[in-house]
DNA sequence: CAGGAAGTTTACGTAAACGTAAAGTAAATA
DNA sequence: TATTTACTTTACGTTTACGTAAACTTCCTG
C-alpha cells in the first residue's frame, strides 16, 4: 500500500461549518477550547474533517437535549474509548447504564409535558368553537 | 356558602419542600425571584401550598428536560392564561405548537442517542465475551 | 434567659457558554 | 500595490442559575 488513501477527504473551513449549523465561529473554537474539536491545521488556519463535522452535530444534538459540553465529551470518551480491558469495559458499562437511565428520565419527562400541552390545545380548541358558534 | 372552604389546605415550608425535593433554599427563593413562585406569608416566613408544591415539581422537571426558568415560566403562563378571547387563544396554540415541535426534536434526538448507547454496549459485551472466555 | 434551629435579606462570588471588541496575519482581488 | 475577506489570538463582558457568607429576627428548648 504506496499510494496514500486521500480518497473522500472532504475538508470544511471554520465559516464552512459555522454556515452549515448556524452558529458561531467564536462558538466553534469555543468547543475546541473544551476539548471536544480537534480540527488540524494548515498554518495557522484550523481544518476540519469529516468526523469533526460529525462530532459538531452531535455537540449541538447534546445541546439540545440539554447536556452540558462536559457531558458531550464524556459521552465522546465513551465513543473512543480503549476497550482493551475489561476493568475499562465494565467502567463504560456502568457510564452507558447510567446515561441511559437519564435519558429514559427524560423520555419520560417530554412525554408527560406532551400530554400536558396536548390537553391544554385541546381546551383551547373546545373554547375556540364556543366562541366562534 | 357560609362555611370557608379550608378543606385538604396542606402547607409546607421552605425546608419541607427542600428536602422534599433535594435542592437548597436558595434554589427555592431563587425561582420565587424569577417569578415561578409565589408562596404567602406568615409574617416574614414563606409558607407554600399544593400548587407551589406541582409548580415546583414542573420547574425540576422542565430542567431535566434543559429548559431554562424563563421557559419553563412561559409554560406556567399557557397553563394559567386568559383564554377569554379568541386572539388571545389562536397565540396560546402557537405557541404550544412550537413547544410540542421542540418536544418531539428532543425525543428523536433521545431516541438517536438511545440507539447509539445500546450499539456501544453490545459492543462492549461481546468484546468482553471475547476476553473471559 | 442563653442558645440553638429555622427562617429572612443583602450581597458578593462562580461556572458554563458564549458575545464582543481589538489587533494582528495571510491570501485573494481590484 | 492597496484593500477587502477570512482567518487568527487575547481578553474582558454578559447571562443564567445558583453557592456562600454575613448579619439579623423569631421561636423553641434546656
Amino acid at each position: 500500500m504506496t499510494l496514500t488513501n486521500k480518497v473522500s477527504q472532504i475538508n470544511y473551513s471554520i465559516s464552512d461549518l459555522s454556515k452549515e449549523f448556524d452558529i458561531t465561529t467564536r462558538s466553534i473554537r469555543f468547543y475546541e477550547d473544551k476539548g471536544l474539536l480537534a480540527p488540524t491545521r494548515k498554518g495557522q488556519t484550523r481544518i476540519y474533517n469529516q468526523r469533526d463535522q460529525v462530532r459538531l452535530k452531535l455537540i449541538l444534538r447534546g445541546k439540545r437535549l440539554g447536556f452540558s459540553l462536559a457531558e458531550t465529551g464524556r459521552l465522546f470518551e465513551l465513543y473512543d474509548a480503549d476497550k482493551s480491558s475489561a476493568k475499562q469495559l465494565t467502567i463504560m458499562m456502568e457510564l452507558i447504564s447510567e446515561k441511559k437511565d437519564d435519558l429514559k428520565q427524560k423520555l419520560e419527562d417530554i412525554n408527560a409535558v406532551l400530554i400536558e400541552l396536548n390537553d391544554i390545545e385541546n381546551n383551547c380548541k373546545s373554547i375556540l368553537k364556543t366562541l366562534t358558534t
